[in-house]
DNA sequence: TCATTAACTTCAG
DNA sequence: CTGAAGTTAATGA
């Protein structure tokens, strides 16, 4: 819900002693570079300080599953936390000088212990993600691409903002990012934009994108469909 | 309806 | 200036 995207976790961080942690762990990538790897073993969790990542699963065809793209102030690997021993997604540089700030799993629990407010952040944002990712995943098969696009909008407009009428949605993807994370090509999402934007919904640009006329998703009148 | 291909324009670093 | 991002159009499943 509402300020959990929002909040930068290096707000929520107790500002002296993890500065002062991080200071010498921020790690640098260049486009491209693994962060790690399927099936690699997980005793870390990371933090988004620069850049993009991108969190994909990989099929035995080639074909990509993106899960997530994140950005600064966005936390990954985090079902290390819950105990998953191992990776089950791979975690790329989508840009160049992305840096990112591992914390050791034993580090992260003392911060967590110490911290109640840290640590409800923590479980809130997992559990949020979990959610987000099964939806996304039943939408990708249920759903046109149409909509497939209006709800990733969506989730951008109640992570981020409040209410509607005019509003403008500051963002970091690229049309191919959403392409990826809606599961189509980015010609699709490119024309789809503009029909948006014939239609006075909203304005695609590159750092935001502007909601004229939101209708919060004329939610699903069709048959009830199993839970993932 | 949308993927694919491909050639094109525009943009950012 | 170069490569990435975005646009346009034809073709076919």
């Amino acid at each position: 819900m509402w300020f959990l995207e929002e909040v930068n976790l290096y707000d929520v961080l107790c500002p002296h002693k993890l500065r002062a942690y991080m200071k010498n762990h921020f790690k640098r990538y260049s486009k491209g570079e693994f962060i790690y790897m399927e099936a690699d073993h997980a005793n870390q969790v990371f933090l988004v300080s620069k850049g993009k990542v991108k969190l994909a699963h990989y099929t035995e065809e080639g074909s990509e599953l993106v899960k997530a793209i994140l950005t600064r102030g966005e936390l990954f690997g985090e079902k290390a936390i819950l105990g998953e021993m191992v990776r089950n997604e791979n975690a790329t540089a989508l840009s160049d000088d992305t840096v990112i700030c591992p914390l050791i799993l034993d580090d992260m629990y003392k911060l967590m212990r110490k911290n109640e407010r840290f640590s409800l952040t923590i479980y809130k944002i997992i559990g949020y993600r979990l959610k987000k990712l099964e939806r996304r995943l039943e939408l990708l098969f249920f759903k046109d691409v149409r909509t497939r696009l209006l709800d990733f909008i969506n989730d951008l407009i109640d992570d981020k903002s409040d209410i509607s009428a005019q509003v403008d949605i500051p963002h970091f993807y690229t049309q191919k990012d959403i392409a990826d994370l809606i599961g189509t090509r980015r010609e699709t999402v490119s024309k789809l934009f503009q029909q948006f934007e014939q239609e006075g919904i909203l304005i695609y640009k590159r750092k935001y994108i502007r909601v004229l006329n939101w209708q919060p998703i004329t939610e699903v009148s069709s048959p009830r469909h199993m839970a993932i």
